[in-house]
RNA sequence: GGGGACGUAGCUCAGUUUGGUUAGAGCGCUGCCCUGUCACGGCAGAGGUCGCGGGUUCGAGCCCCGUCGUCCCCGCCA
């Protein structure tokens, strides 16, 4: 293997196969770099010791296939590249073959990724040949093969569940797949294996997992695939101190094999804390939280200011941003959500002209440095949104959480955005670049985790839909309330909370799980509270209804996303870097030119007919 | 469904502010030269429907309308 040969292997004869990353002409002496999976190695072709070998290497081109046949060198001292990893070596040839030859390639596998990612998809196989995504698939099988490992010893076993089955609970639009036995009926692809997993319980796995494909006919983001995998889990006789054990096992040793330390167990948090600190149900950690500033202004302040004083007034502070002229603060309004019903006061100077000590307090409630950009987010008593302002007690309400909401995006966004000056994301950056760095067991940097999870926990049951005026389901309809407020169901939705959980990293979601509901009586109470009738509920899974009355243990679980995992210690900022064959925007595999029109033979077949909006 | 950014050589980009002769650069590519390079070097050369369609104009890469594609976001989706 290319890049495996060191300086003890000098001496050995090899032959190497690979293709050729650069060719080095000088005349009577040619320098090959021949590149496979593993590295690079320099091949040299002599004119004097290989004369065949040599003219065959005066054709070779970028991306030939070639077999070297030769014997392992030191370098002469003057001519060791520190830079390559087998920079000490070279291959005398005594031979070249060239197995294959190769077309010019539209960019170079050997630099770095080209910003039209139009190409790069449609090529993917020359993109997936550069040594960022060889590492980012390395990265993702050995993530892979520590949580498998980690779920096996914790007593898990990994079973299979259906691809063509029926439609799942979770909310998502279902990619459906037509019958050919059954004229007009048709499959669907999991969204989640949740009712499958669940069934598993019922027959006495105990412990399940299962690193599943899941599909979702949904727009696509940077962070969400139509197909994605997810390792998904369940488990019976749980609480969900037992499943974030189970968890934080697992991703310690994935991000060990990452060679990334990751402490546990990871904090917690509640839902309304976390809308309350961080303006999100996934917080990043890596920046400082909201701070609610509202004793820094007086009544007659926020009179003349137009904020509205029933609502939360927080700061948000991006760390070493700098001065901002009001240029660059207008430029910055656009990643405001203007639909919120939230303001914000970004102009400092502004501020502490009219009302210096609110200016000042602000500053020192939120610990602001002089280079530290702050802004303050409020309620617009002027803007009316949809929204529903009622106060249930111990509950935010939904203009409350708007307000945090606009806060925590704007929070994120400035985050993005300045990531350079604040540097709070560099070190997920190293993790990237150096190529060492991801092989090592030790930590990058002692003491300082460039990866913050955390748990969140006490989500509320229902959501109250101004629309429909009557109370939704926030989860999907197998999620357990919390024993406590089990008495609450019908006389006090607003107050009931989910016994579900999110766990959440660097901003991004990376899973959601519950206790279910194990009991018939239960799952009845919960189908009426949330609406659904019991024919529907009957014909939609009526088969699991049956087997919950079979012996059902208690149980629940989670699932993560894999790739999102995945894309976090790759250093990615999108999912299509660590998915070797992704989808667009748009939701087409430019490589397979995927989806397609089908023959009429293929319809007829499937008893389907196609009428397409004119 | 909506909002925003982008689209000029194989790739990365300049040129669009203020319409004006034959649209440029770097890398890559082709040919020749070169025995110590490793982003090799030197000389010469090829390569463009300026995403596409229409309009305004004496004249459009540049202005207007439409359309397509890629990316990001909202909606949607845990």
């Amino acid at each position: 293997m290319c890049g495996e040969l060191r300086a003890v292997n000098a001496g050995q004869q090899v032959v190497l196969m690979g293709w050729v990353n650069r060719r080095r002409d000088h005349g009577n002496l040619i320098f090959l770099d021949l590149r496979d999976r593993s590295g690079i190695a320099q091949i040299v072709l002599d004119k004097e010791l290989t004369p065949e070998g040599h003219a065959k290497g005066e054709h070779v081109r970028p991306e030939f296939v070639v077999a070297a046949v030769g014997k392992v060198r030191l370098r002469a001292p003057d001519a060791i590249n520190p830079k390559m990893e087998t920079g000490e070596i070279e291959i005398e040839a005594t031979e070249l073959r060239v197995l294959n030859d190769a077309r010019l390639a539209p960019f170079s596998p050997a630099e770095e990724a080209i910003q039209n990612e139009e190409v790069r998809l449609k090529y993917r196989y020359l993109d997936l040949r550069r040594t960022e995504m060889q590492r980012n698939f390395r990265l993702r099988h050995q993530i892979t093969l520590a949580i498998r490992e980690s779920l096996s010893k914790q007593g898990f076993l990994e079973i299979e569940t259906p691809i063509l089955t029926k439609s799942t609970p979770e909310g998502a639009r279902d990619f459906l797949v037509p019958s050919r036995v059954h004229p007009g009926e048709f499959y669907a692809l999991p969204q989640s294996p949740q009712i499958f997993k669940q069934i598993l319980m019922i027959s006495g796995f105990d412990r399940y997992f299962q690193i599943a494909r899941c599909f979702r006919d949904e727009d696509l983001r940077a962070d969400r695939q139509l197909e994605f995998t997810q390792v998904d889990l369940e488990m019976s006789f749980p609480r969900q101190e037992m499943v974030f054990a189970v968890v934080e096992q697992f991703m310690k040793a994935a991000f060990a094999s990452a060679g990334i330390e990751l402490p546990i167990p990871f904090p917690r948090i509640s839902y309304d804390e976390s809308m309350r600190r961080y303006g999100s149900d996934k917080p990043d950690l890596r920046l400082p939280g909201l701070t609610d500033v509202h004793s820094a202004f007086t009544g007659d302040a926020l009179a003349t200011m137009q904020i509205d004083p029933a609502l939360p007034i927080v700061a948000l502070r991006i760390p070493k941003v700098g001065e901002l002229s009001r240029k660059e603060r207008e430029e910055n309004h656009p990643l405001f959500d203007q639909k919120k019903g939230a303001k914000f006061v970004d102009d400092f100077k502004r501020l502490a002209k009219s009302f210096p000590e609110a200016a000042a307090k602000v500053r020192e409630l939120t610990r602001a440095d002089e280079a530290d950009f702050v802004i303050v987010v409020a309620g617009d008593p002027a803007h009316s949104i949809k929204a529903s302002d009622t106060k249930f007690p111990g509950r935010l309400s939904e203009r409350e959480i708007n307000v945090y909401a606009a806060a925590g995006n704007f929070r994120a966004e400035l985050a993005k955005k300045y990531a350079e000056r604040h540097g709070a994301f560099r070190i997920t950056d190293q993790v990237v670049q150096d190529a060492q760095a991801w092989r090592s067991p030790q930590p990058l940097i002692d003491g300082c985790y460039a990866f913050h999870p955390m748990w969140l926990t006490d989500f509320p049951m229902f959501e109250y839909d101004l629309a429909q005026a009557k109370w939704v389901p926030a989860h999907h309809p197998f999620t357990a309330p919390i024993e406590a407020d089990m008495a609450n169901l019908v006389t006090d939705p607003a107050s009931v909370r989910a016994n579900c959980y999110d766990l959440a990293m660097n901003g991004l979601e990376l899973g959601s799980g519950s206790i279910r509901i194990h009991r018939k009586d239960v799952q009845q109470v919960i189908f009426r509270a949330l609406g659904i009738s019991d024919d529907e509920a009957r014909a939609r899974f009526g088969f699991f209804l049956d087997a919950l009355e079979y012996g059902t243990p208690p149980h629940g679980g989670i699932a993560l996303g894999l790739d999102r995992i995945v894309m976090l210690l790759a250093g990615a900022a999108n999912l299509r870097e660590v998915i070797t064959f992704p989808k667009t925007a748009k939701a087409i595999d430019l490589m397979a030119e995927a989806p397609t029109a089908v023959t009429g033979e293929q319809l007829k077949e499937l008893h389907i007919r196609v009428a397409l909006k004119s």
